[in-house]
RNA sequence: GCGGUCAUAGCUCAGUUGGUUAGAGCACUAGAUUGUGAAUCUAGGGGUCGCGGGUUCGAGUCCCGUUGGCCGCCCCA
């Protein structure tokens, strides 16, 4: 048996795992529909010059990527914006704005697999195209807390933090940095967290040090927790350029619109996260554990240059990603993961003969009136059979034994209560439904 | 790509300074039990001890390599 194993990074779904991973699904999916986006889904096997174009030539060592019997470079898939930005741009002209799409779909990254990093995983996809107003990210963010808040997860769980690059830019710029010392900058701040001052070290390399002045603004500026701290920070350093004030007037949008939908708890000021992606243009957001001992369980931002560049139409877009396998260990920790017990409603009792023909009769029945019903595929002893019936989970057991169908009944046993009656052969139908609506689902 | 660590049954693990045919619990199957439920007893299936090589009369055990898991670094769309 050991002669084959899976793939490194590639997870199998026994019954037990895939049950957990479509609860997942499940609650995205509801929660998306709730929110009025449509689903839509795309090629796993893509051009590789779609990345290459997105993310630049490096990108081909992150992916599964190979020639095929064509001679086409293809790449399977590492990321679904690329190709929703396909599919929205080439109907951009016919669709109804704003276009509120999501998907659920597996992607491959040749890297590393590590805790919450798999070769192979799941995200729930969300994307507005076609609104350039702070309104989608209103839209996009609310749910996005939705999408784990509706596992059960509250605000002492997770939260979203959230900056704007394009705020940083005009601030950077403000200071009298120049575009390319702005995004070296950048890049800094989106390593500060985690490696302090060394984070500078690529813009001294490539622009000499830092003045320390300037250093100090950026220090200063990327300690921002709150939206009154940023509104002083900016008043204080005479931001009356026209650029940062119609920012800060976006951010009071954006964050007064997410205090209406009572979603202020979920939603920190941080302008500590940048996301090192070049194609992010304004607002930025990630999603964290509260205690902070997971990688980010979704990301996202606003991305107004990038169908363009991919050869659509000027659209802008905001949109964010949320994967499986981070949101399932978070899900676990908090004990909020359902016991997902695939249990029938109704199993199945009966003897041998003319009993078993009767039973399979009714079987039938019930399944294509939609129950879930199960019964020994070869009918062991009656004790067995009542042993098999309490294991499966069901509800109920229905008996058809020789002594009932003399008498023309079937047993009726609920297997909670331990209770157990009669009820006329061809009325078992009738007493299901009268059983599952009145509550005993 | 780099570093640390681990690998015995489906799961959790034991296995003596290297010594006969590799064990336990749980789980699974069957019987006791041809009509009433989580119990008990009995039996059974399931292992090339991750894989390959070396040392040795003899390797699950020691050595080397390799593959894979986990953790971290780089990266993280």
């Amino acid at each position: 048996m050991a002669t084959f194993q899976s793939l490194p990074g590639f997870r199998d779904f026994y019954p037990e795992d895939l049950a957990r991973r479509s609860h997942l699904f499940r609650v995205w999916r509801q929660n998306a529909r709730a929110f009025g986006f449509e689903e839509y889904d795309g090629p796993v096997l893509e051009p590789l010059e779609l990345y290459k174009t997105k993310s630049g030539d490096e990108i081909e060592t992150q992916l599964f990527s190979f020639t095929d019997k064509g001679g086409r470079e293809v790449a399977l898939r590492p990321e679904m914006t690329p190709t929703v930005c396909r599919l929205v741009g080439e109907r951009a002209g016919s669709l109804k704005r704003p276009i509120k799409w999501f998907s659920i779909a597996e992607f491959y990254r040749y890297e590393r697999a590590q805790k919450g990093r798999q070769r192979s995983f799941y995200q729930f996809n969300a994307d507005i195209f076609g609104e350039a107003g702070p309104e989608a990210e209103i839209e996009i963010i609310a749910l996005l807390v939705q999408c784990l808040a509706g596992f059960g997860l509250t605000a002492q769980d997770f939260y979203v933090r959230l900056s704007d690059r394009d705020l940083w830019f005009f601030y950077l710029e403000s200071l009298g940095c120049t575009d390319a010392e702005s995004r070296s900058l950048l890049s800094a701040v989106d390593r500060f967290e985690k490696m302090g001052d060394d984070a500078f070290k690529g813009y001294a390399e490539a622009h000499g040090e830092l003045a320390p002045a300037r250093k100090a603004a950026v220090l200063a500026f990327l300690e921002i927790k709150s939206l009154a701290a940023l509104r002083a920070h900016l008043a204080e350093g005479g931001a009356g350029s026209g650029k940062l004030a119609a920012r800060l007037a976006d951010w009071e949008k954006v964050l007064g619109g997410l205090a209406a939908m009572g979603l202020g708890d979920f939603v920190q000021v941080d302008l500590g996260v940048v996301r090192g992606l070049a194609y992010y243009t304004g607002f930025v957001f990630e999603a964290f554990d509260r205690k902070g001992d997971l990688r980010a369980l979704a990301g996202g931002g606003r991305y107004n240059d990038l169908v363009k560049k991919l050869g659509g139409p000027d659209l802008p877009a905001v949109g964010f990603a949320i994967g499986d396998v981070t949101t399932g260990i978070l899900l676990e920790q908090r004990g909020v993961m359902p016991a997902l017990i695939s249990a029938p409603d109704v199993y199945v009792v009966s003897g041998e003969g003319e009993p078993r023909r009767t039973a399979l009769g009714d079987v039938h029945r019930l399944r294509a009136a939609g129950y879930r019903v199960d019964y020994p595929l070869r009918a062991p002893a009656f004790g067995k059979q009542f042993k098999a019936a309490s294991d499966s989970g069901a509800r109920l057991a229905l008996i058809y034994g020789s002594d009932e169908l003399a008498k023309g009944v079937v047993k009726f046993r609920d297997l909670c209560e331990r209770s157990e009656r009669e009820i006329p052969l061809g009325g078992v139908a009738e007493a299901e439904k009268d059983f599952f609506c009145a509550g005993g689902r």
